[in-house]
DNA sequence: TTATGATGTGAATATGGATTCACATAGAGG
DNA sequence: CCTCTATGTGAATCCATATTCACATCATAA
């Protein structure tokens, strides 16, 4: 028999497992079976430590969220300089993509149907969240006058946010061969042209 | 009884229907039931056209394709200019997802689980031929002048990609309370400042 | 007008997964 | 060392959908 865990670090080991699962597959691909395979249960088991499904999905998204929130956090702590903070998260993610982190199909969550109205509104506000976080980095560039003030802050936010989506899905589409890396140091630039104050 | 109709019509109103559900509640919400219903169909009538669910989303796949390249085209044949061209195509993607056109979650099929690779290499196929028609404008506009040549084209065509997704998404999240025509008016600037030539 | 095939219908049937349950056992606390 | 409860197991069961099938009916063309 597998080993006996507490519930508290088995639920934590679960969620992990099922955010992998979630950036490989999609929710529509996730099951239970492969889940509990994943991290040596029987599928049964996961009902010992989750509600169900949903709830499962629920917590793979609350490690989701403090992933990337906390991402955004480490780059604010790491320099006083916004733009550069915002190079660094851009980086970040990068890396955390190629790790097969997640953050793409995570995000199609978003389109989940009807009867799961929970975990929709869920990823919104994860989203919203991530985007107001950035956005205030970016009100702190203008405030510091690195950032040109004649534009909105919201908007900036949002085509940051655009620079991380695209890419993850070619990365996950191509693989290896979309060097993820190289890119997003070239976007940043565009980026960077776009929003710095000359 | 409803109205009988010959298969090739049906097939393109079914497939139209399929890919208006499928940018509503994803492919994880997609089933034959609703989407029988929203034609005024029987569910078992939809299996007279087509071989089966997975058929019916390939078939949806292609109204979206044609869709979403015609754009591109007549964007193209509007204008010579390239930038403007581009402009063009990011309103009208605008207004395509303000109709509950769709683009958002069809990309989010790209995550479709390991069974139905034939769709997932597919969303790719799509995603890719959108990027290079994008980038072959980019080139256009190098060319003409009006683009930076420093650049790298498929970097742009991918950023201008993640013009569109980001909104989509806010825009599937927040309803009517997201303007997508003033956002994309606003990024649009972002974006001309940083691949234009000064 | 009528024969015929294509299209639509409703009632099965099939299937894949989630969920439940009765039973087994590890392992923490006394 | 013993007990008792939380955790793990395997075998059902349930359920939502896809899919099939026998039958009905419309559309067309001879």
């Amino acid at each position: 028999m597998t080993q006996k865990m507490n519930t508290e670090a088995r639920r934590e080991q679960i969620a992990g497992a099922a955010l992998k699962l979630l950036a490989e597959r999609g929710s529509e691909g996730f099951n239970i079976a492969d889940l509990a395979e994943s991290v040596g249960l029987v599928p049964s088991a996961i009902y010992r430590h989750f509600e169900g499904r949903e709830d499962v999905l629920d917590a793979a998204l609350d490690v989701f969220r403090d992933r990337v929130y906390g991402l955004v956090e480490a780059a604010r702590n790491e320099t006083q300089d916004p733009l550069q903070a915002l190079e660094l998260l851009l980086t970040r993610h990068a890396r955390l993509i190629e790790s097969g982190g997640a953050v793409p199909h995570i995000m199609a969550s978003m389109s989940a149907p009807e009867g799961h109205a929970a975990r929709r509104a869920k990823t919104e506000r994860i989203f919203a969240g991530y985007v107001a976080r950035v956005e205030e980095l970016v009100r702190d560039g203008q405030e510091s006058g690195q950032v040109r003030s004649d534009i909105n802050a919201a908007t900036v936010a949002v085509l940051f946010a655009g620079m991380i989506q695209p890419a993850a899905l070619l990365r996950h589409a191509e693989g290896e061969r979309f060097d993820i890396t190289a890119h997003v140091a070239r976007v940043w630039e565009l980026f960077r042209r776009a929003v710095a104050r000359d």
